[in-house]
DNA sequence: TAGCTATCTGCAAACAGTTGCATCTGTATT
DNA sequence: AATACAGATGCAACTGTTTGCAGATAGCTA
C-alpha cells in the first residue's frame, strides 16, 4: 500500500465517521513494524518497548484490531493456539495449513481458495473474506500412524 | 452411524485406551438429542433437564467435546459468535457462510471444498479436516453497499 | 478558535475455555 | 471377585477476549 493510498484510506474512514487516534496509530505502527503475525499481546510489549512512557489498555489494543478486522486492514487468524494472530493485509498474503499433531504450520499460496470464492460468488452470492485463513489437519510427517493413534 | 458400527468405535477407542464414562455417554447423549449444533453450555442444560440429579461438570464437559473432536466423532465450529458450536459428525455434513454484517448463516453442500481437499494432499500431502467448517463474508443482501459502509 | 457531539478510551467485571493437581474409576488382569 | 493403574473427573485458579459504563477527545461546524 503506497503513502497516498493510506492517506486516501484513513480520509474515506473519516467521512465515514472513523477516528485516527493516538491508540490507534500505536497499533498500527508496531503491525508495520513486526513483519510477521503478531498477538495482542506482542503488540502491546512493542508499544511498550518503543515508547515507555505512553501506555494503552489491552482493551482499547483488541477494539482497534476488531475495527481494523473489520475495515479490512488487518487479518485475525487462529494457528492452533490459545490466542488470535493479527497482520496487516495487503502484502505477503497466503493462508496455512495448522498440523494439529505437531502444531506445525505450512504456509501457502492464496490462489489456492480462489475457485472456492469464486463458485461462492455465483452460487451463493456471498463475497467470502478469504485472507490469511488456517485449514486445520494433519501433516504428512504425523498421518502416518496418527490419525489413529493419537 | 449404525449400531454396530457405534460399538465397533467404541471397542477400537478402548483399545486404545480411551474410557466410555458415565459423563461422556451423558454428552454423547445430549448431541444426539439436539440435532442441530449445540454449544458447552447447551449441552450441559441438556444434561440437566434429563438427568436432574446428576451434575457433569463444565470442565468435563470441555474435555469430552476435545476428546470428541481429537478423535473425529464430533465437529466443532465457530459461527462468529463468541462460543463454538459441536455437532456429531456422519450425516448432514455441511459447511457454513456466516455473513459478518447480519450474522446470518447459510450452509452448503461439503463437496465444495473436495477439490481443495485433493490439491492440499497433493501438492503438500497435508490431510485437510474440512467438516462443518466456517467461511465468514457478506452475503447477497448485505453487500449492497455494506462492505464499504459498515 | 471555541464548542459540540458522536466516537473512543480505560477501568472493572464478566465470559468461554484451559490447565494443574489431588482424587477417583473404568477396564484389563489375575 | 479383588487388584492395579492409566486415564478421567472435579475443583480452583488462570488465560485471552469481550462488554458495560462513565469520562475523555477527535474532528466537524461556526
Amino acid at each position: 500500500m503506497t503513502m497516498s493510498d493510506y492517506d486516501e484510506l484513513i480520509h474515506s474512514l473519516r467521512e465515514r465517521g472513523h477516528r485516527l487516534t493516538p491508540q490507534r496509530r500505536l497499533v498500527l505502527e508496531a503491525l508495520q513494524h513486526g513483519d510477521h503475525h503478531m498477538s495482542a499481546d506482542e503488540i502491546s510489549q512493542t508499544i511498550i518497548a518503543h515508547y515507555p512512557s505512553i501506555s494503552v489498555d489491552p482493551t482499547t489494543i483488541y477494539r482497534t484490531l476488531r475495527w481494523l478486522r473489520d475495515v479490512n486492514l488487518v487479518s485475525e487468524t487462529s494457528l492452533g493456539q490459545n490466542h488470535m494472530v493479527y497482520a496487516l493485509l495487503g502484502s505477503d498474503d497466503h493462508h496455512h495449513l495448522v498440523c494439529e499433531n505437531c502444531n506445525g504450520v505450512i504456509e501457502i499460496d492464496p490462489s489456492i481458495l480462489e475457485p472456492v470464492r469464486r463458485e461462492l460468488q455465483a452460487r451463493y452470492g456471498f463475497a467470502a473474506r478469504l485472507a490469511h485463513i488456517s485449514i486445520f489437519g494433519l501433516c504428512a510427517r504425523c498421518q502416518m500412524g496418527d490419525a489413529v493413534t493419537r
